[in-house]
Parts: structure tokens; C-alpha cells; sequence
DNA sequence: CCCGATCGGTACGCTAGCGGACCGATAACA
DNA sequence: TGTTATCGGTCCGCTAGCGTACCGATCGGG
């Protein structure tokens, strides 16, 4: 709601674990923007020219795959960056970056970042240290694609949209769910359906609401609680 | 075959790639070690007190599961290190990093690392992108194993496997192949069976042959080619 | 050289999820 | 207000892959 205001704090997990005076010296060089439903942040392969503090709203990561064909392998909110590859001395994207939710972000230049990171302050622990964080998400999200069926994927895959919008009303259609899990629009019709019969959530046209959300948790697979804690176990959060 | 003497260049290609200055001031501080089938180089969770320049011999990423669960989310030959957790910042592992193909290795305590990576010279920038070459690798693992049948996926990692090992005969039981990639057993070996009858790979008690590399490519999904791709994009390969 | 352990080929019934299609309900827009 | 596009509920046949089990072949250690 409060979007930060001149001088504010930020949003933004990563900008505010800085040291104040880190922090504000970096705002100076930060230009707000807002994220439109659906705008590309970064397209596979190509070059990165702006890397993205997201103070509201989500982006999903999608690798390279046929034609036609997505499938989300990471997501992104309030906590961290978009861009990791520059911080790592990349100059492409290896995913397409995909705004799923509507938001804010604060962004900066990659060169700016690259002086950040050259640099070696608490930014650029920062994001190293969010960078293991996204890696562990992918790598859980690789190993519960193989594993675990649709109803606990889908489940999970809200989970950690509900950690991120932080409202019980998620603007979320099946088609875009099925497109971020790579399985059918039927098939993500039917497994809200079942969570819907248990009271977990409740559904109207273009939007999925948590109704209660133990009942969800349990209905997950074990993959999003491992998520979880490498989410929070970045400096600040807890 | 020929073990890097003393003060010999290494097999290992992080290291091949550093300035000679500062390689063998590096060498200097590394432990040769061997790397046994089966051995555990880190357990996922764990504190990290070693990190390996692999020289011979692949380890696999297996993230946590349910008990007696395991899928491989990424794998590093002597291309690279393992223990990337210690270069981000962290101090435990986010998977657990298995011998999967016996082989040697040139150790360094997380602590000589930590400091190298705050030193920030060019080993901490071959490192970085090392990360990221591994972060596709698994985004991509990911993605595959969302939308691509039995037999593309273990293409995909047979063809990852002869990468590494670099020689035809590569030692691999089905059960191994199946617990790497999440299916059955008997899976993989109708799967082996279907790459045999065009001319692909032979196979042997505990042994699958790479006979038709190309064939071997174009059984593939496209997956293979763009985690080569990422791999290769590494600075010194090619 | 034999014994026990490992490895791989095969067979069975089963089901989760696919691909595709149809259609009424709902919202957005002219 | 009427039209058009989107959205979601439902149904069809189909198949890839599962879990399990059995058994002969092969290998290694005593």
C-alpha cells in the first residue's frame, strides 16, 4: 500500500537490510518504476540493461524450451533483485524475466551494478547471498517437477505467490497457473477444485482466495517448506 | 590419464583458466584428494568445510526429498568446483554433492575460499560465473523434467555424462541412472533399450557405451544443447 | 571354483495426466 | 446495451510411466 516516499525506506528486503547510510546513497541512484502484467524485465539470452529491486508484485523466471512452451523454474517478489546475472559478471539473461502479478520495482543500470559489485560493500554480499537463496529454489523446483504430482506442485506454487502478494485474494488465472507449471488448463481446474472441496481456497473467475492456510501447507509437499527457509535464512528476514 | 605433477597444470578448468601468477600461488594451497564412488562431499543442510576443484570424476546435486527420495538437479565434472554455497556468502550446503563417477579432486578449506572470494581477484570472477553457468544448468533441469518424457531427459543426461567423462564406456547401472533422474529402474531400462536398437549406445553388466554421439544428440531434447551452451559460455571453454 | 550379491530384462495391472474440444458464465468494451 | 473476448467447468479416449515382482545372467570374494 504505502509505496515509499522520497527518502522513504523501501519495500524491498534487500534495500532494507543496508546500513542506512549504504542505503541512501544507493536510493540516489535507483529509479522507481512500475511492472505491468506480463511486461518482460529481461528476455532469454539477451542482454540485461537494468536490474530490478522489486518493491510489489512477482516475477516468474523461465528458461529457453520449444516453441510455444514455458514452464516457471524460479519466482521473484519483494525480497530480492532481478538481474542476478550481472551480479555475476554475466551480460545475458539466462532466463526470460516475466511480470506475473503488477508492481513496483526500484531498478538501476547493470553498470551501475557491476561498479556495486566491483565495489564489494554489503550490497554485493547481499545479493550473493540472495543468489544461493534463488538457487535453492530452482534446484527444489527442479527435483519437485520430477517427484511430486500436480495437486502438492500446485499447492506449493501458491504457497510461495501467498508469501509474496500477501493478500488472500491472488489475481491468478488457471491458464497462467498451468502455463507456470507446465501442465494442462484442465488439469489446474481440477486440482483448485479439490483444494476448493477442502476449504483450502476458493475460486471466482480470475482470481484464486486463501481460505485457510495451514489447510494449504498441508496439503504441500515438503519442497515448499525447504523453499521457505532458504528464503528467510537471508540476512534480515525473520 | 596424466595426473597434473608438481607444478604441473591442472586438469581442472576454473584453474586452468587463471593468470599462471596467480595459479600457482593458488596451487600452493591446494590438497589433491581422491574422490571415491559414492562419497559425500557435502550433505545438503550441512556446513561446507571443504570446497573441490574436481580434476577427474562427477559429482551430482541432489537436493532434500522425502526419505529414500533422491533426483539429481545438476552435476559438475572438471569444469568445475563444488561448494558453491561458500562462495556466495553461505556457510552450509544447499544439496547434497555425491561421487557419482569416481575421479580426483584439489581441495580448499571454506575458510581459504571465503578469503579468496573477499581478495577479489579473477579466481572470485571465474567462480561467479561458474554459479551461474550452474544455475542454468539447473533452471533447465527443471524445466525438462516438467515437460519432457523418460527418454529425452536421460539422453539429455547420458550426453551430459560423456561430456565429463570424456570416454566412450562410461560406468553406469540402471539403478543409478533412474535414481538420478527420478523414475524406475525398469524405466531406464526400456529407455536404454530404445537408444540401443537405433545404434545410439551399447550396453554392458554396469556399462553404457556412447556409439553414435550425433544420434545421441538428436534423441535429445533441446535441453542438452542449452545447458552445453551455458557451460561453454565459461571463460577459457572453447 | 563355488556362492552370494548385484545387475538387467521382462511382464502385469493400474492411474495420473495428456491433448483436445465444447460450452455456458462472466467481464470488458464499444 | 449489445457484442466480443476471456475464463473455467466438464467430458472424451489415450498413453507414458508407475509400483511391483520374478528370474536368469554376470561378477567378485572366499
Amino acid at each position: 500500500m504505502a509505496t515509499s516516499g522520497p527518502a522513504g525506506i523501501p519495500e524491498n528486503l534487500l534495500l532494507r537490510t543496508l546500513p542506512p547510510a549504504d542505503r541512501d546513497a544507493l536510493l540516489a541512484r535507483l529509479e522507481p518504476v512500475e511492472l505491468a502484467f506480463r511486461q518482460i524485465l529481461h528476455e532469454a539470452g539477451a542482454p540485461i540493461t537494468h536490474v530490478y529491486f522489486i518493491e510489489a508484485g512477482i516475477v516468474s523466471h523461465l528458461p529457453q524450451l520449444e516453441e510455444g512452451q514455458a514452464v516457471e523454474v524460479g519466482l521473484t517478489g519483494p525480497e530480492g533483485l532481478v538481474g542476478l546475472d550481472v551480479a555475476l559478471g554475466g551480460g545475458t539473461a539466462v532466463t526470460r524475466a516475466l511480470v506475473q502479478v503488477p508492481g513496483r520495482a526500484l531498478r538501476m543500470t547493470a553498470e551501475a551494478l557491476r561498479a556495486e559489485m566491483a565495489n564489494g560493500g554489503p550490497l554485493a554480499a547481499a545479493i550473493l547471498l540472495f543468489v544461493r537463496s534463488m538457487y535453492a529454489q530452482t534446484a527444489q523446483v527442479a527435483a519437485c517437477n520430477a517427484r511430486h504430482g500436480l495437486i502438492e506442485r500446485m499447492t506449493r506454487w501458491l504457497l510461495m505467490m501467498h508469501d509474496r502478494i500477501r493478500e488472500n485474494r491472488m489475481p491468478l488465472t488457471h491458464d497462467l497457473i498451468s502455463k507456470m507449471l507446465g501442465v494442462r488448463r484442465s488439469g489446474v481446474t481440477l486440482a483448485i477444485g479439490a483444494l476448493n472441496k477442502v476449504g483450502a481456497v476458493s475460486q471466482s473467475r480470475g482470481t484464486v482466495t486463501v481460505l485457510d492456510r495451514p489447510g494449504l501447507e498441508a496439503a504441500a509437499c515438503g519442497c515448499y517448506g525447504v523453499i521457505r527457509r532458504a528464503t528467510e535464512r537471508l540476512p534480515g528476514a525473520s
